[in-house]
DNA sequence: CGTGTGATTGACGCCTGTCAACGTCTGTGG
DNA sequence: CCACAGACGTTGACAGGCGTCAATCACACG
């Protein structure tokens, strides 16, 4: 547990959802929300757990995955600072359909389901923006089953790494500022370890990107865009 | 243009999302909504077009698709009778990232978006639904995402048979109660036409299912859902 | 220094997409 | 009524993308 973050000042640069409550709300929201602090490599919940609340990320980022057969993750998308996660299963009153484990260490805000639920009973607009941000996920989603669906796992990674560079931006070096093992580029896409391996090292021939370990570092977006079928 | 419905006395099994509205919101509703007949092949909105309202389904079936790289489709769901569609793009402020197009002649019920925006300002109940429901959706799209991606053809047409039969049904002869183009199969999946077809004849000779042109008689769901990979 | 995780490379082969040819059926127009 | 076009379904041949397996290397950590 780290000292109490205050809704009311809360100063990360992304805002969240919260953002429009009116004080008084944020106020009462500061005295039943708990945050802690996530070492890298934790699970925040597991596919199938039962949720009691949801999750803001005051830093750090998180990835939500499916584990399928045999152990094989699937990764379905990302959360860092400002973004909420545990929200689909607790609105929706399933389990949870993913698992949520930290890859960079993290600070979360835990927003119990009741105070949710009272939010959601008393502030419209609220509700309405919550609203649009599912049907934007929904939109994302749609979009990346196409593109997985009908694209050569090549035309998938270039993509998956221009994503990458648009969520997570790059730093002044030029490299992304996520660092992913080759297993996670590989679950993203839905592809064997081996094969991000051997593009990687092809998008590096083809002067699209450097590597230095898990930095990537994007030399011609261009490239990636045509490789990836984008225009 | 056929005969108004009245959602007040909307008698179809399914309910739709308008089913909780109070007896004078509804009437209000039918005053501003307009009925048509849609026949199979028609285009109720492509993608990229701005939507100004929703859809609901009072009976027929309607595809939403992604149009890929020449031309090729994603399906990306079904709508049928009592679901709304269109309602994503208007909610997210977003152009239709989707097209959706008639493939059983379908009567639709047109709510404008103001309406829709008075709805959801003035009915916190209602706006909580469409919440649950966007989410509902989002857990479908990421599930159909990790299988697409992880598993292989004859694997996902497995499963796609099972998705249909649990959203449409079987009828008396235990035939799915909706009918496919060999090609529309193979954009559910991401696949190419010819890889159903083969595969098809494969679940046939295994006695998973019969085949009478497009229709398809379910015989063994169990094979079928080892051969997907369910348990 | 041993252990474990992750990265890399090579060999191999099957799944599956593509291309081409042909059959079937339906609706349309002469 | 027949010819024809067009959409859809089927089958075969073929190649190559990509998954799998195995061996090796690199690096961090206790």
């Amino acid at each position: 547990m780290i000292r109490q973050l205050k809704c009311k000042n809360c100063d990360i640069s992304v805002q969240t959802i919260f953002k429009n409550l009116p004080d008084v709300e944020k106020e009462k929201l500061d005295l039943e929300k708990a945050c802690n602090n996530y070492k890298r490599g934790s699970i925040i919940y597991h596919e199938g757990n039962r949720l009691n609340g949801i999750f803001c990320v005051n830093s750090g980022i998180i990835k939500l995955y499916k584990t399928g057969i045999e152990g094989k993750e699937q990764i379905i998308r990302f959360a860092k600072q400002g973004d909420i996660i545990g929200y689909r299963s607790l609105l929706s009153e399933e389990v949870a359909c993913t698992s949520a484990k930290v890859i960079e260490d993290s600070v979360l805000c835990f927003v119990p389901a009741e105070r949710l639920n009272y939010l959601l009973k008393n502030n419209p607009d609220f509700t309405f923006e919550l609203l649009q941000m599912a049907c934007k996920e929904l939109g994302e989603s749609n979009s990346f089953l196409a593109e997985i669906a009908q694209k050569s796992v090549r035309e998938r990674l270039a993509e998956a790494i221009l994503l990458l560079m648009s969520n997570f931006g790059l730093d002044n070096d030029g490299f992304l500022q996520i660092n992913l093992t080759r297993e996670e580029l590989a679950n993203i896409i839905g592809t064997a370890t081996e094969s991000v391996i051997r593009l990687l090292s092809e998008f590096k021939e083809d002067k699209f990107i450097e590597i230095q370990g898990r930095r990537i570092k994007l030399i011609d977006t261009n490239g990636l865009k045509k490789t990836a079928n984008l225009f």
